[in-house]
DNA sequence: TATTGTGAATGCATTCACAGCC
DNA sequence: GGCTGTGAATGCATTCACAATA
C-alpha cells in the first residue's frame, strides 16, 4: 500500500517508541540567499567536487559555456543522479531543461572547497618525491604556492629547489609559523615522519598531506591525509587475485554470494 | 519490548509483505577448513588491511609474537571493533583471551591480497614523479618489481635508470605482453595519459595506478585507481575554510546541525 | 579474566524515480 | 521535451555490546 518506488521495496515502518528530540531530519532547506554556505557536505561528496572542478575547468577553456548533467558526470566518471546531489549540496546553481551555467558552477565549487584564499605549502624531505612534489611549480591550478622547503641532509640545506632554498628540519617550527604555512607535506623516510608532523604542529599547520608509509598521530584540530603508494599497488593485487579466482572455477563460495 | 541495545533505539521494524527470496543474509559462515578464501571482502576493509599488515610486519621486526585488537588497531590508526571485524573477513585466526599471532595474522593478510604472487609494475612518463618512483627500488616491501619503463623522449629512450632502460612509448603494447606486465603505473601529462592508458591495456595490464590528473575510460576487466594531488589538497582547503568558518561564528545554519 | 567474533543497530552514501520547472 | 533537484529507498560501512571461549 505504502510502497511504491524501488524494485523490491519492503515496506519499512519505524515505530520509534520514544521519539527523539535530537535533530533527526535537517528538514529546513537553507533559508534562501544566505551568504556562507557551510551545511553539512559529506566527505565523499567533497573530493569528487574537485574532480568536477577540474572537468568544468578544462570545458570552460574549450569556450562551452552550459553543460548538462549527463555529460558533465560522464566526463568525470560518476553517474548523473551523484553528480546532481554532489552540486545540490552547493545551492541551486542549474536551470532545469538546459544544465548548468559552466562559468557559475566553477566559481560556486571553488568557493565551497576554500579556493578563494590561498594556502601556503612546505614540503619536507627532498628526496626523489620531495624533488618531484617542489618542482610542481607552484602546486596545481595556483593556490597551493609551495613556499617552503625542508631535509636534513647538510648537503641540501641553502640548495634552492625550485627556487625555494632547502632549510633544516629543525627550523620547522619557526619557518612555518614566520611563513603562514598551513598544509605540509610530509616526504620523508617514514622514521622520520612522526617527529617531522609533530613539528610541523607546532608550527601551527592546519593540515598535512601524508606520503610516508606511517599512521601519524595528531592533536585532533589537524586534518591529516593519506598518500600510500604500497597500499594502494597491494588493492590492486587484491583485486587481480580476487579476478584470476573467477577465472578457474576454484571458488565455489558456500552460499549464493558471486565474487564480484 | 524487541529494542535493547543501542543508545537512542527506534524499534525499527520490517514488514516486507513480499517476503524478498534473493539472497538475504548470506547466513552460512562458510563450511569449514575451506582453503580458497575468496567470500566478498568489502572494498573498505581490504585498503585497511594492507595498513595492519605493515603495522604488523613492523612489530613483527621487533619481535612481536601475539598482539591483541586493541594495540594493533590503536597502532593502525582505527577503532578495535573495526578491526577485529576487519580480520574476521579472513576467518577465524585469533584466540580469545590472548589476541593474535602476529605471524599468523601477516600471513592470512598477504594470501588474501594476493601477495603471495609477484607482479610486474610498468612505470610510464620518467619525470620529476617517474622517476621517484622507478627509484623505489622494486617498490613497497618486494612483490611490486619494476620491470618495464616507458616515456616518449628520445634523450631518455635506452637510458636505465633504477637499472631498467626506458622504452618507447610505442612499445608499450609489445614489452608489457612480452615481461608479463600486470600493474602499469601512468605519471605522464594529463594529455598524454588516456592514449598510455589504451596501449597499456592492449598490452594486457589488468590494473592501472594514475597520477595524471585525468579520468581514465577503461574497459569493465581492468581495475584503476587514482592518486591525485590536486585533488587532495582541495580537500584539506576545505576543510581549513570548515575551520575557519566555524572559528567566527559566521555560519548560522538555519538547523540546529553542527557543521563538524 | 581478558579478548575475540559477530549479530544487530546505527549512520553514511548511492541510486531510483518523479515532481517541478524552464 | 528535457533536465534539474530531491525525497525516499536501497545498499554499504561502522559501531555497539555481549555471548562464546581460551
Amino acid at each position: 500500500m505504502v510502497a511504491r518506488r524501488g524494485r523490491r521495496n519492503g515496506a519499512r515502518v519505524d515505530i520509534d517508541a520514544d521519539n527523539a528530540p535530537t535533530a533527526e531530519m535537517p528538514a529546513v532547506t537553507d533559508g534562501g540567499a544566505d551568504p556562507v554556505r557551510v551545511k553539512s557536505i559529506p566527505e565523499a561528496a567533497v573530493a569528487r567536487l574537485a574532480v568536477y572542478l577540474r572537468v568544468l575547468s578544462a570545458m570552460a577553456e574549450q569556450g562551452a559555456t552550459t553543460v548538462a548533467s549527463e555529460e558533465l558526470s560522464a566526463a568525470a566518471g560518476v553517474n548523473s543522479a551523484k553528480l546532481r546531489k554532489d552540486l545540490s549540496y552547493l545551492g541551486s546553481y542549474g536551470t532545469r531543461g538546459v544544465g548548468y551555467e559552466v562559468q557559475v558552477l566553477v566559481g560556486q565549487i571553488e568557493r565551497t572547497l576554500g579556493l578563494t584564499r590561498q594556502h601556503k605549502v612546505a614540503v619536507v624531505g627532498i628526496g626523489n618525491l620531495g624533488h618531484a612534489l617542489a618542482n610542481y611549480g607552484g602546486f596545481p591550478g595556483r593556490g597551493f604556492p609551495v613556499e617552503a622547503l625542508f631535509d636534513v641532509d647538510a648537503d641540501l640545506i641553502g640548495v634552492p629547489v625550485g627556487g625555494i632554498p632547502v632549510s633544516h628540519v629543525d627550523d620547522i617550527p619557526k619557518v612555518c609559523a614566520e611563513r603562514g604555512i598551513s598544509i605540509g607535506v610530509v616526504a620523508t623516510p617514514p622514521t622520520a615522519a612522526q617527529s617531522v608532523c609533530d613539528r610541523l604542529v607546532s608550527g601551527g599547520v592546519q593540515c598535512i598531506l601524508n606520503f610516508a608509509p606511517v599512521v601519524l598521530q595528531v592533536p585532533e584540530h589537524v586534518e591529516v591525509r593519506k598518500v600510500d603508494l604500497a597500499v594502494e599497488l597491494q588493492i590492486l593485487s587484491f583485486h587481480v587475485a580476487r579476478r584470476a579466482d573467477e577465472k578457474n572455477g576454484s571458488h565455489k563460495v558456500g552460499n549464493g554470494m558471486v565474487v564480484r
